[in-house]
DNA sequence: TAACTTTTTCT
DNA sequence: GAAAAAGTT
């Protein structure tokens, strides 16, 4: 009897309550990951994110093999593929038994629940662990017995869960035989990218990234973490978004290399984005229209979106006239990262002033982001389009001008990203206003279109 | 995880 | 007449 360890979206060693399930006996243990590009494309994966999952899943596989643990990469076009792939790889391998961490969205969750009637028809036992959150997914309720939708009562609920159960981690597991020669992976050449350079793959790297972030970084998080150009994030959710790193492991990181049992101040704001980010993974999971492309809110439906057309490839471009949205989105097309506050400000500005369809900008960051994570993406884009739970109320609109004089006041990360314009001084850096020959007008009336989006959401509520 | 407008307060 | 506070969207 042998016993599989079944890697989906957890690429690691440490903290894996499957692989440690899988471990805990002393049958043989067996490793497999199935690529599913077609299923990717779906997805709306970007080659940037893929192209660190290979690099990741490279470092897995040889990691694995020196604990005498083989990795079997099996491609699949697609989820419904699943069940056949497994099986055969069960019958060949004489598994009886699969671990795998649970995932939370809509086609992932219908995956699984398949999966397992077919696997137990032929005898083999598919065991689900909750991951990729520290509070477990189904575990917060309001008083009622619904799932939180607002987040400042559900954080109030995630501290003192967390207070009351500390994490502990799932030590990676012992060598189980003799080192065994690295698998190789497929080639994918569609699915990679070298715009990722700058981020190396694997479970040491992203160790590295967080403990150089809580030691460097975290102290001065809180007062620097709004302004772009100030390295002043952690700089770890490529790492999230993949299982490379789960967000238990960044709690009990803080806790150990600040010394402290509970979290000061500036820790505290930087955990309360792991909490935000369960917030949105058990969003998800309570909700399954989240991953259907519909809205939270089931009104906003009505929402008389303009044509995409021009305006939507000037915003992807980067090219819209506004210099700190196309700073922003430069950053997004070179880097495939983008820094939280410029998420909010161009998420803000094409929905509101461009009045463009939330869905369009989600699938456009799915696209190009490297850390593109659907929890997190859909729930920032509903936030910002006024769509979602808890969403910002929707005449609190950013305006992105004088989101620039507060957040990039010396306007040095607009002149890194928008060079055209960097000789101008003075507030004209933030809003050259069609002065600079080569550089655009503003493509849209900042003033007029904010009062545009506040009467047509107004109207919805008369509707 | 605002912005804009109007009103009031303070020198 | 500026700055702060309050009200509106």
């Amino acid at each position: 009897m042998t016993e599989l360890i079944w890697f989906r979206n957890d690429l690691r060693l440490g903290d894996n309550p499957a692989l440690t399930a899988a471990c805990a006996g002393n049958a043989a243990v067996e490793a497999c990951f199935l690529p599913a590009p077609g299923q990717w494309a779906d997805h709306d994966w970007s080659p940037n994110r893929t192209d660190l999952l290979l690099r990741s899943l490279d470092q897995l596989g040889q990691d694995l093999a020196a604990l005498g643990i083989p990795l079997h990469i099996r491609s699949i076009d697609r989820f419904t593929d699943t069940d056949t792939e497994l099986l055969a790889l069960c019958r060949e391998r004489g598994i009886t038994r699969i671990h795998a961490n649970e995932e939370y969205a809509f086609n992932e969750r219908i995956r699984d629940h398949r999966l397992t009637g077919a696997l137990n028809h032929q005898g083999i036992a598919l065991h689900i662990y909750r991951d990729q959150t520290v509070v477990p997914v189904d575990q917060l309720k309001t008083g009622n017995g619904t799932p939180y939708t607002v987040f400042t009562p559900y954080s109030r609920q995630w501290w003192r869960w967390v207070e009351s159960h500390p994490p502990r981690l799932h030590p990676a597991p012992a060598a189980r035989g003799a080192p065994l020669p690295p698998p190789a992976l497929p080639e994918l050449t569609a699915w990679r990218s070298e715009h990722v350079d700058w981020l190396a793959g694997g479970e040491g790297a992203a160790h590295r990234a967080l403990e150089g972030f809580i030691d460097q970084r975290l102290g001065a998080y809180a007062d620097q973490r709004n302004y772009p150009a100030v390295p002043a994030t952690s700089q770890i959710s490529p790492y999230l978004a993949l299982g490379v790193l789960s967000p238990r492991q960044c709690l009990v990181a803080v806790q150990q290399r600040t010394g402290a049992e509970s979290p000061a101040s500036a820790a505290h704001t930087w955990l309360n984005e792991i909490a935000w980010r369960d917030f949105y993974i058990q969003l998800l999971y309570q909700f399954p229209r989240l991953s259907r492309h519909q809205a939270f809110k089931p009104e906003t439906e009505a929402l008389p979106w303009e044509p995409a057309g021009a305006n939507l490839e000037a915003w992807k471009a980067g090219r819209t006239g506004i210099p700190l949205v196309d700073a922003a989105m430069r950053q997004l097309n070179t880097t495939c990262w983008m820094h939280n506050r410029l998420r909010m400000v161009t998420a803000m500005f094409l929905t509101k002033n461009l009045f463009v369809d939330w869905r369009l900008g989600e699938q456009y960051f799915m696209q190009q982001l490297v850390d593109g994570y659907l929890p997190s993406n859909n729930g920032g884009w509903q936030w910002s389009a006024s769509t979602g739970t808890d969403a910002a109320p929707y005449f609190r609109i950013f305006n992105p001008v004088t989101q620039s004089e507060r957040f990039d006041p010396e306007g040095t990360f607009i002149r890194h990203w928008v060079p055209e314009i960097a000789h101008l001084q003075g507030k004209k850096l933030f809003n050259p206003n069609g002065t600079v020959a080569g550089y655009p007008a503003p493509i849209v009336d900042l003033k007029q279109s904010r009062q545009r989006a506040i009467e047509r959401f107004k109207a919805l509520g008369k509707g």
